[in-house]
DNA sequence: TTGAAAGCGCTAACAT
DNA sequence: ATGTTAGCGCTTTCAA
């Protein structure tokens, strides 16, 4: 046999008709035991694999869904991608994933491409879509999750949680602990890092005292190494005279680490450090580093099952979830 | 009109027939001028999007890739990601994702669910595919291309790097430096690591004067946490006679790093450590990790391409492509 | 350059 | 519980 089998090459090897074959695939207890293990002997037999397209076709369900995130290399993404392929899968949905850079223009056009393929839903990172491709949304009909931060003017579903907030409480939290003049290093200054540094900025207006503070960003993708550059800047700013450091992420609190430990400054002695994100190895470093944890992977698997509760049934109006997040205080600060 | 509008809707506005519809989203240069335009302002009328699955299911191409990568969760196949998706996309590839959890197995099922796409091609992780697994793929008849490691028995292409030699070749630079009596730890244990030690026991084995080895390995999933807690073991295992580490991976050196600046043991004075992979943090700790460097966005590249390459084409056997590797040698040891 | 007809492989809907 | 029939929306093939 060279060409691929098909259905009725199964039905023919199995003895029975197509639709019988198909039905053990798609649901097996419609068949009568005996036909049962017939059509999956004969299924094991040739190699069947069923034809996605044509499946699609004939039922006009694609059993895909559509994902877009800002990057791939950023592992904060990675664990809420876990969250949605682990929830995916035992669900037989197919995640068709796009990385759009941080770009809304490059995601309207990822989203242009996935609804090609007739996804089920489709699950977007934070809230700053195109009107263009709000519309394309629209239009297609089908469900909408979008993820990691919370807003006021969801497309449909919202899960997330407020940076803002955790970044007013991280600051808080500096502020409590004694520290006066803090700064703030930022990279990438995507919208939920801008959100952060809203936060840092309240949290100093409500403080009843005044106090001098200093901010340092980049448009640059964050890395160590940017944390490290960072610091320098920050310290060459206030010339010496900041206390602490709230790092926009961990990649750069580790680097900041790092590079104030290279110019024996002593952390948390002469300045504090704390981050966003809670990555593991923030726990492990010498000090360990304060950081803002936040429920990631459950993030994307609700996100999934958002969409599979929503599929189908008309849309109605639901509020934005939030999953809250937590400050976890430790050596740095 | 409510109902999502197909091409014969598209060909009705436009007072052409479906077909020329379709050669001007194809190939507008099959169709005059004048159609082409009266075309394109139709689709444009109708918000035309063509569907996938019947395209898929008429032309028999699907403009698929499938990937199956061990871990979502693992940096390293990350950055192969992205050289996938940086490649893919510009070719109006669309990627289908698999995350196999590094079981053999279940890369087996996804291969079966994947296949199911169609793909026009399909990238594989690693030489470790059940035979099952093996004829589907043989079935498929489309391009394969195992990564990351160098295979005897390729299932068609393949393209990395021998982790036994990088082994090898690392713990010789052990050896060099003067260290008599290392150790290795490693997790997860996978092929890739299981190969890593073998270069590693090699090497001890090649060395002219005999040198005591330890080792301490787990099947558990790699974290720099559990380098903290292998490191204690390989410690309490050797009495303390260890005098330099190999560690399976980064995540773990640095792990083992941090717990040996908590147990006050200098690195590399009381014990040298090494790891594989080179990420970011191995170059910015204090000391900077040894490791072992390998090109991995370009293997994500170079597999698309090679895909595309071989699209349509013959089989032809393609001889394994070494990308190679490069010991960073670091303060560290 | 354009169109008409014939499926691609599967499943929904309707028998039996 | 199983089978028959008729498409799903598109592209291939062939004809004009």
């Amino acid at each position: 046999m060279s060409r691929k089998p098909n259905l009725k090459d199964v039905a023919k090897v199995a003895g029975v008709s197509a639709i019988t074959v198909s039905r053990v695939l798609t649901d097996p207890t419609k068949v009568s035991d005996k036909l049962r293990n017939k059509v999956e002997q004969a299924v094991r037999e040739t190699g069947y694999i069923r034809n996605h397209a044509a499946s699609a076709l004939a039922s006009s369900r694609s059993g895909v869904i559509a994902v877009i995130i800002p990057s791939l290399s950023n592992i904060v993404f990675n664990e809420v991608l876990q969250g949605i392929y682990q929830t995916a899968r035992p669900n037989n949905l197919q995640v068709v994933l796009g990385d759009c850079h941080y770009s809304p223009l490059e995601e309207e056009k990822l989203i242009a491409t996935l609804l090609g393929q007739s996804p089920e839903g489709i699950i977007l990172t934070g809230a700053a879509q195109t009107d263009y491709a709000r519309k394309l949304l629209e239009r297609a009909d089908i469900p909408v999750v979008q993820l990691m931060e919370l807003t006021d003017q969801p497309i449909d579903m919202n899960i997330g949680f407020s940076h803002f907030h955790a970044g007013y409480d991280m600051t808080k939290h500096l502020l409590q602990r004694g520290y006066r003049t803090p700064g703030f290093i930022g990279a990438r200054m995507d919208p939920r890092t801008q959100q952060r540094l809203a936060g840092f900025r309240q949290a100093l207006a409500d403080w009843p005292q005044p106090c001098q503070s200093f901010v340092q960003t980049t448009t640059q993708p964050s890395s160590a190494r940017l944390g490290g550059q960072l610091l320098q800047a920050l310290i060459a700013e206030s010339a010496g005279k900041c206390d602490a450091v709230f790092c926009c992420n961990d990649d750069l609190a580790l680097g900041a680490l790092f590079e104030a430990q290279k110019m024996n400054l002593a952390v948390p002695g002469d300045i504090a450090i704390c981050g966003f994100n809670d990555l593991e190895s923030s726990s492990l470093v010498n000090p360990s580093i304060t950081s803002v944890a936040s429920a990631r992977f459950d993030m994307g698997k609700q996100a999934v099952e958002m969409l599979l509760a929503a599929a189908g049934k008309p849309r109605k109006s639901i509020a934005p979830i939030d999953v809250g997040y937590q400050i976890i205080a430790r050596r740095s600060t």
